[in-house]
DNA sequence: TTGATTTATTGATATATATCATATATGTTT
DNA sequence: AAACATATATGATATATATCAATAAATCAA
C-alpha cells in the first residue's frame, strides 16, 4: 500500500505541462511569478501502481491532488460499513475537491484502478493561493460545482433503473466517456462494479453472463465487447 | 404556482438581518459599504406558499435564492422522468447553490414543502461579488463543498438500506434534524417520501403502517409521533 | 353541497434481488 | 508443486420490492 506520503515511486518536481490541467492554467495565467514558481515547485508528481491509495478517508488533507494518467476510483465507507464507489477519476480530474472546503480530513478513500500518476501540492499553500487569488477560488468554484453535480446527478440516474439497466449503464459509461470505444478491459472487478452501483456481486456476475448469453456483450475476464449496442441502449433507457 | 420573478406577494427591500446568513455575515463585515448597499439594494424577500414553485430546473439562472423561513425541497427529473428529491433545505440554507456554477440552468427544482420566505440575489451582482471578493468566494466554496458532501452521504446512507432502514433513517433524520422533537407533523406527502428515499409509494404507507402495528411509531395522516425511538434506530442501523 | 380529482390504504401477486451453498478458476506465497 | 487465498461463476431458495387492483379518505373546484 502505498501513498502519496511515502511513496517509495519517482517524483521529482518539474513546471507544469498538462495543457488541461486547471491549476496549471490559471497559474500561468493569472499568478505573479513568484506566487507561481513557489507552487510549482511545491509540486509534487508520484506513480502510483493499480491498487495502491492515493488518500484514505479519515485522514487528515495533506495534500490537493490532480490525475495526470491513469483511472482512479473514489469510495466511501458507508455508516454500514460497506464500501460505496462515488465516481471514477481520470486524468485531469482534481480528486480531493469534494473534501478539499467542507472539512479537515479526507471524505473519501481514493483508489488507483489502473498504474496512475497523480500531482498534489501541499493543502496549506493551496489554500493560501485559492484565499488570495479570485481567479483561483471562482476555478475552483466551477470546478467543485460541476464535480458534484456528476456525482449527484449519477446517483439520481442509478437509483431510477433496475440491476440490468445499471450494469447496461455503466457499461454505456465506460465505454461513451472513459474509453470512447465498444471494446475495452473493464478496470473494475465484479465486486467494485458492485460497490459502484448498488448490488451484490453475485448479481453482477449474473447479469452480465445473462447478457453475454443474450449476445448484447462479450464479455472475457475484464475484457468487455459491446456486441449489441442498440439493445444494451434499450435496457439502459428502460430497465 | 408561483415563481419568485413573477411573485405576486409582497416582497420588499430591506436591510438583511438574518444572523446566520453568510451572505449578510460576509457582506457585513468584509464589504465595502458602496457594495454593501448595492447588495443589500438587489435583495428582494418573497412569501411562498405549500406547494409553490421557487425555482423550475433546466430554467435559466437569475437570482442566487436563501430560505429565511420555512421548508424546502431540492428535486431532479431523472432521465426516466420520475422526480427524486436531492435533499430537504430549511432556514439559512442558499438553496441555489449547487446549481449556480455549474451552469446558467438550474440544476434542480425548488419548491416549497410549507409557506415560506426566501431572501435572493441577482445571478450577476452576486456573481461579480464573488469574482471580486475573497472572502465571499471563499466562503461559498465552504458551503458548497458542505452543501454537496451531505447530498453525496445522504445518498450513500439510503443506498446501504433496505426500505424499512431507509424509512427509520429519514423519520429519525425529521425529529432531530429539522424538528428537534419526537412529534412532529411529515412535512411530506408519502409520494414525496418515496421519491426522497427511492421507493414505491405503497410501500412507504405499507411500511409506515407496519411501524405503525408495531408499536414504533403513531402516525395518523400527517401527525406522527415516534414511540419505540431505540426500535426505530435499530431499524435504521441493521436495516 | 355535489362531483371530481388526488392522496392514502390494503391485499394479492409477480418480479427482482439477496442470500446461501458450492464449484471452478486464478493468482500468490511458501 | 503444494497450499492458500481470492475472484469468478452458477444454481436453489428465501426475501424484498414492485406492480396491479380495488377501496377509502381527503382535498379541491364548481
Amino acid at each position: 500500500m502505498d501513498t502519496i506520503t511515502t511513496s517509495v515511486h519517482s517524483h521529482h518536481t518539474s513546471k507544469c505541462n498538462c495543457e488541461d490541467c486547471f491549476i496549471n492554467l490559471i497559474a500561468s495565467q493569472h499568478l505573479a511569478p513568484m506566487i507561481c514558481d513557489k507552487l510549482y515547485n511545491s509540486k509534487k508528481e508520484a506513480k502510483f501502481k493499480q491498487g495502491d491509495t492515493l488518500v484514505e478517508e479519515g485522514k487528515n488533507i495533506d495534500r490537493f491532488l490532480y490525475i495526470k494518467e491513469g483511472l482512479i476510483k473514489v469510495s466511501q465507507m458507508t455508516d454500514k460499513n460497506e464500501n460505496r464507489i462515488i465516481s471514477i477519476a481520470r486524468p485531469h480530474d482534481n480528486i480531493t475537491l469534494l473534501s478539499f472546503f467542507s472539512s479537515e480530513k479526507y471524505l473519501y478513500t481514493i483508489t488507483a484502478l489502473e498504474d496512475s500518476v497523480a500531482c498534489s501540492f501541499p493543502y496549506q499553500l493551496m489554500l493560501d493561493v485559492i484565499k488570495s487569488e479570485k481567479e483561483f477560488a471562482f476555478g475552483i468554484l466551477n470546478m467543485i460545482s460541476f464535480a458534484s453535480s456528476k456525482v449527484i446527478n449519477n446517483f439520481v440516474k442509478l437509483s431510477s433503473r433496475n440491476l440490468r439497466g445499471r450494469i447496461a449503464f455503466i457499461i454505456l459509461d465506460f465505454a461513451d466517456n472513459i474509453y470512447k470505444t465498444d471494446s475495452f478491459d473493464l478496470p473494475l472487478s465484479r465486486k467494485e462494479i458492485a460497490e459502484l452501483i448498488g448490488m451484490t456481486v453475485e448479481n453482477v456476475i449474473r447479469i452480465l453472463s445473462e447478457f453475454k448469453k443474450d449476445g448484447i456483450i462479450n464479455i472475457d475476464g475484464k475484457s468487455i465487447d459491446i456486441v449489441d449496442r442498440q439493445k444494451l441502449q434499450l435496457i439502459s433507457n428502460f430497465g
